[in-house]
Parts: structure tokens; sequence; C-alpha cells
DNA sequence: AATGAATGAGGCTTCATTCAT
DNA sequence: CATGAATGAAGCCTCATTCAT
């Protein structure tokens, strides 16, 4: 009765055919969520877009939460790996900070470009339920984690508390992207947004 | 399906009596929507709340979008009067901009501090339709624009662009005010996140 | 999420036409429950049947399980009230007790047949919730608890304990009514039933 | 609509491995009834129980009603054998009629605590198609026809049509065990139950 | 014989909204 | 103006059963 809400996969595909129809739903998920907003979003409409009985999609997700968790992790760990990436490729010591800045926050912008209204739905619309956060939250904390450890690496960067300053980085940086996506502010062109988000960053890292 | 939705309240109360029943049904909403988010909020919920029929509120307001549109505007104005009000308060061109950024920032993030789960399903969760998002953001491109006029004349801002920066400025405080409240981070103090935030506009605005 | 399967009907009927409403939909469900047992029973089918809406069914029923136990303690208190008159509107002490017997047993066996397949689900079919049970129980206990001081003033009645013949009494007279009438045996008439079972509640009490 | 359910055993396990797997089926079957009730348990639950995959099980159970069937008639078949030996090994004319009805309720009472959710299941839950039901009383009607044989052979036993007495007996018996089972009642032990029943029957049979 | 992925009808229930009183 | 009973579209989700492998 108490029954608790669930909200990871309900079980692992194992055969070939399944782990078709799992990514299926995936996919039909995410244009139907970014289409229809989470609320919009009726499950038997992702399953019809999957072509998959809806049947089926409950065999492999709990409620339709359990999909956009999914797919949550999944772009979170996504844009993760490319934006780690791009900080790993090349040599910090070496490079300018606003070198790195740049491509940093031209990725992050392009991440919300690519599918603006699914970042949208992933990031804001959705009702995370506690345990969904966490585990969303997780990431996001460990990527705020190595980004501490490379700043303080990087000799044109001088804070205090390189974790506090990389929480500062990240959220500033994410959170303007989604703005500057989902209310484009007239006349301020993406390359402008992007100067202005190096200065901002790029002052608070090199005091 | 394509009937227009409305989202202004059906009818200024005239007499005392509907003001009163008007504010009621605010007051009540304000609580709800904080409580159980805009999907969870139910309308007779929120008139029972009130103390008042559910008629009643249908006849002061459309749809249930239409309650939090009201209470989103004014939030928003009475969120730009006060910080208007802050930046009026002093000589600008005496003080010194970072005495002028701590308590505005301050106020923001008492602002979000207040009532969080307000502010978050104000600020995102609501399935904000086009008209409805148009005249929040119209209150809110008014502050921008009465910020970028008190950029320009203060002298230890040198900016380019004094629009761009003022939207850099608000959005950057606003959503990182949000952030922290909602999802506050492990080991940064209040104090201490106004101050990274003192930095981050403070560096951005005196180059 | 935890929430507690509630039993007890939503909210009574304060005007008179939702009285109504609660009335047509405890006669449907009376017909709907005995025609098609309780799985069988949809709650769109016995609103249907109501002639009333879906949404006011459940405006005063919270689930399906409910309605049965509405109709339940009817049915018991009904049938409490029956059989208890029997037994009081005659002079206990001068009767023969085989008098008081047989038209008690009749009577329960009538309460039976005139809608068997109800009392079946009502007895039988439907899962009842821990509280649902106790609800009914305390019901039949009472009525148990009266018969017991009856058998204890009557001269022809000698049992240890009268709480014990009480039970063993009503029960073995629900029962094998109600296995009568479910399941009729071949070559056994009513009235043949009926001396049977005279004989039997007889002998054990008139020790 | 019209199809008619098969209740019967889709085919009976020729190969010893098949055998086990009915087994195996039967035996979780047993458990997850008497766990969940009839509605409760689902043909999955059961499948993955008996370790056993849900093709399997539609293999030799052409509907989960079958399933229940099978349990049914076993444990009639088993309560019957059990019975029929306890009246068999002993002389019953010689033996005195309380002496043969304690042991035979107390046998029934035991396999009623035995497990008595799925006796309950079995009894009352299951909605039992018209096939099904005679197949179950055929078997009970067998028993009647034995009883009332050796009714007629005691001396003790004077009755005037031993067949309607049979079944009284076999039915009071039985529904009574159930009831007690099923909701004990407060202040009543299981020997004084047994010794109520004993009076009861006894007296009916020995007038 | 066994597997287990897939199916989909249909149940229960919610809740924004209307309208007769 | 207020009331609150009534509405019903529509969503989520279950689970018995089938069938390709």
């Amino acid at each position: 009765m108490a029954r608790k809400k669930r909200i990871n996969p309900r079980k692992s595909p194992a055969q070939e055919r399944s782990r078709f129809t799992v990514e299926q739903i995936i996919q039909a998920a995410t244009q139907v969520f970014a289409e229809w907003g989470y609320a919009g979003a009726t499950t038997n409409h992702i399953a019809e877009r999957a072509g998959v009985s809806i049947g089926s999609l409950y065999q492999y997700f709990p409620n339709k939460e359990a999909i956009l968790v999914t797919l949550a992790k999944r772009h979170v760990e996504i844009a993760g790996n490319l934006l780690m990436g791009l900080v790993a490729e090349r040599n910090l010591i070496e490079t300018d900070l606003t070198e790195v800045l740049r491509p940093f926050i031209q990725a992050t912008l392009e991440l919300h470009t690519g599918n603006p209204r699914l970042n949208y739905v992933i990031l804001s619309e959705a009702v995370w339920s506690a345990e969904a956060m966490e585990q969303v939250h997780a990431l996001e904390d460990q990527f705020i984690d190595q980004l501490a450890l490379t700043l303080d690496t990087h000799r044109q960067v001088s804070v205090k508390n390189s974790r506090h300053a990389a929480y500062i980085v990240v959220h500033a940086i994410k959170n303007l992207a989604h703005e500057f996506v989902i209310h484009p502010p007239a006349g301020m062109s993406e390359e402008a947004f992007v100067e202005e988000m190096v200065a901002l960053v790029g002052g608070y890292l090199n005091r």
C-alpha cells in the first residue's frame, strides 16, 4: 500500500530485441518530452511514437518519471563527458584562461541550443522526486569536484576556495546558458552572449 | 484545442467583499502552490484553503494558470520594487560598487529564501503559456532597462553595452540565488555564497 | 505517497440532490455487484447504471471497495435489525424454543434468498481490507452479544457459555443458509432444510 | 465473450521434466494464492516463484483459474481421503458417536488451520466458473454420499433422511471451521470450539 | 519444451471546469 | 455574488495471455 515510487528502470533488457525496444522508447521520449513538456507528454504517446505497445514501455520503466530520469541521467552524463573532455584535452597550465573558458561556454550553450525544450524539461519542469534529484545531483557534484581540481592547477586562477568557485562557475554557465536559450534577449547575439560570459567567469577566476 | 487560454483575471473586484475574496484566493494559492507545486495543487484545494467555494474562484480567475500568473506578476513587481528601491536609495556615484552589489545580492537571495518553493514553482515548474511569459518578461525587461541606466552612470562600471551587462547581472544573480536556495551546496554558507557572487558580478562590471 | 486506503465514504451528502445521487449509486451498486461479482463490477458500470457521472461517484466514495463496504454495512444492519426484531417481538420465556428458532432461520434464509449473489459477494468474494472487515465484524459481534443475552433468559436453553453458543448459532445459521442458497443440494426442499436446521440448533441449545 | 473458458489442465505432463515443472507451478501457486489472494496473485508472479517461465506455465494451464481449480480439486481430494479414512478406520457400530465426531471435527479444523488463507481463497474468493464448481462439488457430493451410508449404520444415529443429515453435518462442520479460522472469535479456544461443535453435531444426529 | 518479450484492452481514478440553484 | 454538486475527458498503469525464437 505504501509502495514507494520507483524511479529506476524496472528491468534491464537482456536480449537484443528488448535492448532495441528500450532504445526506441528513450528516443521517442526525448522527442515527446521536448515537444509537449513533462506534464503534456503521455506515456501512451511515447509508446506510440516508439512504435511499441504501452505494455512494453511499462515493462522497462515503472512510471513516467522514471523515463525522464533516465533521459536526465543520460544527458548529464553526456554533457559531463563532453565538458570534461574539453578541459582535459589541452594543457591548462600553458593555455590562457580565456582560451579555456570560451570553448567551454560555447559547448555548454550548444548543449542547450541542441534541444532547448528538452533541457528545459529536464532542468526545471519535471517535478523531481527526492531520489531522482539526488541521482542527477550526484553526477553534477562529481563534475564540480573535477573542475575544482582543475582550477587548483591553473596558474591564472586565484581563488580562495576552489570548490566554491567551481560551484559558482558551473552553475553560472549552466543557468545563464539555459536562460539565454529559453528566453533569448532581444538584441544580443550568441557571440555577444559568449563574450559576456567569458568576461563574467574570467574576471571571477582571475582576480 | 485552439481555444486561446485566458490568463488574466476574469473581472476586477469592484465591491469590498469581492476584493477580500480575491485576496483570500491569492493568499491560499500562494500557500498551496508552495506546498504542492503547480501540478500538485488543485483548484479545489485552493478554494477550500481560501474558505471560498470553487465557483467563486472561477468567478475571478478563468483557470488555474491565471492564478499562478497573478501570483507571478505580483512577485515580480514586489521584487522589482524592492530591488530598484535598494539601488535608488543611495548615491551610486559616491558609493563603492561592492557596497551596492552586496545588499542587492543579499536581497535577491532573501527573496528566494523567503518562500523558495513558491519561487521555484513560479520560475520553473509552471508550464507558462506564451502570453503569460510575455507579461512576466515584460516586467523583467523593464527592470533590466532601469538597471542598465543605472550602470551607465556609475563611475566604477565600465562596460561596452550596458543593457547586455544588465541582462547578465540580473540573470546571473537571479539564477544563482535560485540554484543556491533550491539545491544548497554542501559546505557553503549563505555569507560565503554572497561574497562569491559579489566577486563574480563586481569583477564583471568593474573590468 | 503512502496514502492509506480509505474505505469510508468520502463526504456525506449535504443537500437533497446529492443525497439522491448517493442513493442512486448505492442502488446501482447493489445490482451491479450482484450481477457481475466484485471483480467483474466496474465503477464506470455502476455510475452508468446509477445514471450518474463517474466523477460524482468518486465524489462520495473514494474507491470501489468503499462502495461495497457501504453496502455490506447497510445489509448487516438491516439483517441485524430484522433478526433482533424477530427475537424481541415475542415473549421468549413463554414460547417454545423451536417456535423461536423456526422463524429466525426462515428469515435468515430469506435474507439470503432475496439477493443471493449480492450476499455472496458481500460475504466472501470481496477482498476485505482489515479495516473494512473490522467494521462489519463489529456489527456482527454486537448482534452475537445481544443474542447471548437472550439465550441466558430462555428457560429451555441450557448452555455453559452463552456467548460461545451465540457464536455457534449465528454462524451455523448464517453459513448454512448461505451454503444452501449458493449451492442448493439436490433433493432437499427449502422446508426440509429449515426443519433440519431447527433440529440442529434446537438440539444444540436444549441439551 | 462466449468463448467457453477451459479450466482443466492443458495437457498432462508426459515426461519426467514436465511433471516436475507442473509440480513446481502448483507449489508456487499454493503459496502465491495464499499470500496474495486470487485477484492479487498474478500468473507472472506464480511462474517466477516456480522458477519457470510464464510461457511454460501457460503450456500446462490454459488460464489463471485453471491453476486454482487444480489446487482446489487436489485439496478437496486430500481432505476427502483424510476424513473418510478417519471414519473408516474404526468400527462405527461399536464406537460412541462423540468419539467419532471429535477427531473428525478436529481434523477438519486442522485442515483449515494449516493454510487458512489458501482455503479461504479456494472456498470463497475465487470466482468459480460453473464448470469448475461442478467438478469440486462432485467430489464434495461423493463425500456426502459416503457419509450418509455411514450414518445409516450407526446405532446411535437416528435421522429421517440420512442424506439430508450428511449434508447438514458436512457443511456445518466445514463452514464453521472455516469461519472459526478466518475470523477467530475473541475468547474461544480451539478446544472449546471443538467441544461446541461436537455438541452441535452430536445433538443433531442423536436425537 | 522452454523462454520471455510483447501485447493491449480496459480498469481505476483525478481534477479542471460548468451551471443550476 | 456565492454555492457546491455534477461532469467527463483523459491519464496512468496492470496483467492475463500470445507467439516468435
